[in-house]
RNA sequence: GGCGGUGUAGCCAAGUGGUAAGGCAAGGGACUGCAAAUCCCUGAUUCAGCGGUUCGAAUCCGCUCGCCGCCUCCA
């Protein structure tokens, strides 16, 4: 498959590097707080991309994101609340592989705490310092940028144009202005460890470079997060991964557009944002997770309630499709007619598109234009054929859910089959009712129908008799 | 100042040289005891504006205008 890798600033042919194994590894959260739906943007769509490789594309894919335990905003949190850092990032945590669960993601392969790795990280540090590339200042450590020969290639910037017109405060002690923090003395009642420096703690660039090599090995293919991130922090970690070692780093990097709200990037410091659990209350998953893929995941996305409704109505329309048809044929027995296997054939069409859109840079827009065109495809069917041919609308459930899974779409089971006693009393009151139609005993046959509908179960009466699902 | 993104129907949104996908909303018709759903029909002579290249441009080039971002912690 083709992606855009912002390093060659192109799309370009992706293959895992070896064994059909992919490592990918995707910036996490910095436990301080619930994530935010912005944050959740690259959760939703690096998660959708694996699951698209590992189910289309037969690879098995290594999926590793850090979760960053120690940091400013957690030390100022600690100070605001007056809880210990550690009970605020376990809340935080927590928090966050619950959202993961209620979103449908699956966790990842391995989910690192930064911790859990200082001693690998002044291991690491002090490599820098041995080789040159990084210096001490009372108690911080600080990566000497000036010393890689490609600093900014991944950024597209040049250190000249940088220090002309940067904003950067020159103060603290650094060479450079752009030289960044690998190890920050711990001030009195911070969290701190031991270092060849003194106590202090690990700057955030380098937890991802350590973690990365430590769990992903050689199969270092893809490095994903959001496109705020490109510069300073892969930059960052690009530089740290050439000066300490000649070992190759990631391939390709892939980055996710920002979460707009209002016209603006959504951001805890403008207050322009929402929370993620709270818009997934609301929505549900499959209707939060239809809203980001329906929109490239390289641009800019604004968020709306419009938008949302929009995308629920979409997928309901999906939804009742898969249901109908479950409702009507899950259990009829029979064979596949000449026609209904050339409907077969024809939806199999579809098939092919979403995989040459999601294989076209992950484009799960045009990859959502070819399962609605599949409904349709199955809705003039259906509208159309009877008896026998209509078993065939089978396949284009199962279609439809096998598309659907990557996205996380359209995997809910129907309520109608099964021997649940509800669906045995559903099918019994539909009965009753058929009988109560055929005798045009209609105020009584809309008093079953309105009463089934306040309970939360919808009756639909067809050519092909009479569906129901839950609502 | 440096670097980058974006502007497509009422709304959302694909499409980067071959003659405008898809969804939502809206209107008309069919079907139906009614309802819901579904089907059929209705939409951009046109892709912010102007100019250029080309047999051909939403797509390439130039200029103008609007909106957003990175260069500082940020998904």
């Amino acid at each position: 498959m083709q992606l855009y890798n912002t390093l060659a600033k192109r799309v370009q042919a992706f293959e895992p590097a070896e064994n059909r194994t992919v490592g990918m590894y995707v910036c996490g959260p910095t436990v301080y707080d619930h994530l935010h739906i912005g944050n959740v943007r690259p959760v939703i769509v690096f998660s959708a991309l694996r699951k698209y490789m590992e189910r289309f594309k037969g690879w098995r894919v290594v999926y590793v994101q850090n979760v960053t335990d120690v940091d400013d905003k957690l030390i100022r949190r600690a100070a605001e609340t007056g809880e210990s850092v550690d009970a605020i990032a376990k809340t935080y945590t927590d928090a966050y592989f619950s959202l993961l669960e209620r979103l449908g993601v699956e966790r990842p392969s391995a989910s690192p705490r930064a911790t859990d790795h200082v001693g690998e990280m002044v291991e690491f540090i002090s490599l820098l310092v041995d080789r040159g590339y990084a210096y001490e200042r009372c108690g911080d450590v600080y990566f000497r940028v000036a010393k890689v020969a490609d600093y900014g290639a991944l950024s597209g910037r040049r250190l000249e144009d940088q220090q002309a017109g940067s904003r950067v405060e020159v103060g603290e002690d650094k060479e450079n202005p752009l030289d960044f923090t690998l190890w920050k003395a711990a001030k009195p009642g911070e969290p701190d460890w031991p270092s060849p420096w003194g106590r202090g703690r690990p700057g955030w660039h380098t937890e991802c470079v350590i973690m990365s090599r430590k769990y992903l090995g050689a199969h270092l293919d893809i490095h994903a997060g959001g496109n705020d991130l490109v510069f300073p922090h892969h930059e960052n970690e690009i530089a740290q991964a050439a000066a300490s070692s000649d070992a190759p780093f990631f391939r390709f990097w892939l980055h996710n557009g920002m979460l707009h709200m209002g016209g603006e990037e959504m951001h805890k410091s403008l207050g322009n944002f929402r929370y993620a659990h709270e818009i997934l209350a609301e929505y549900g998953a499959e209707t939060v997770g239809y809203f980001y893929l329906s929109r490239h995941y390289r641009k800019p996305l604004d968020y709306s309630a419009d938008g949302l409704r929009a995308a629920q109505a979409a997928v309901g329309r999906v939804r009742r499709l898969i249901e109908d048809i479950e409702s009507e044929l899950r259990d009829a027995p029979g064979e596949a007619t000449e026609r209904g296997r050339a409907f077969a054939g024809t939806i199999a069409g579809y098939r092919a598109r979403y995989v040459a859109a999601m294989d076209d840079d992950f484009n799960t827009v045009d990859a959502i234009a070819a399962i609605h065109d599949l409904v349709s495809e199955a809705n003039r069917f259906r509208a159309a054929a009877a008896g026998d041919d209509r078993l065939a609308l089978r396949d284009a459930v199962l279609l439809l859910r096998e598309l659907g899974e990557p996205l996380g779409l359209f995997q809910e089971e129907s309520a109608t089959g099964g021997s649940s006693i509800e669906a045995g009393l559903v099918d019994l009151l539909i009965d009753l009712r058929r009988e109560l139609r055929s005798r045009k005993a209609f105020d009584l046959a809309d008093r079953v129908r309105d009463q089934l509908a306040d309970l939360g179960v919808e009756l639909k009466d067809t050519a092909h008799g009479t569906l129901w699902s839950r609502r």
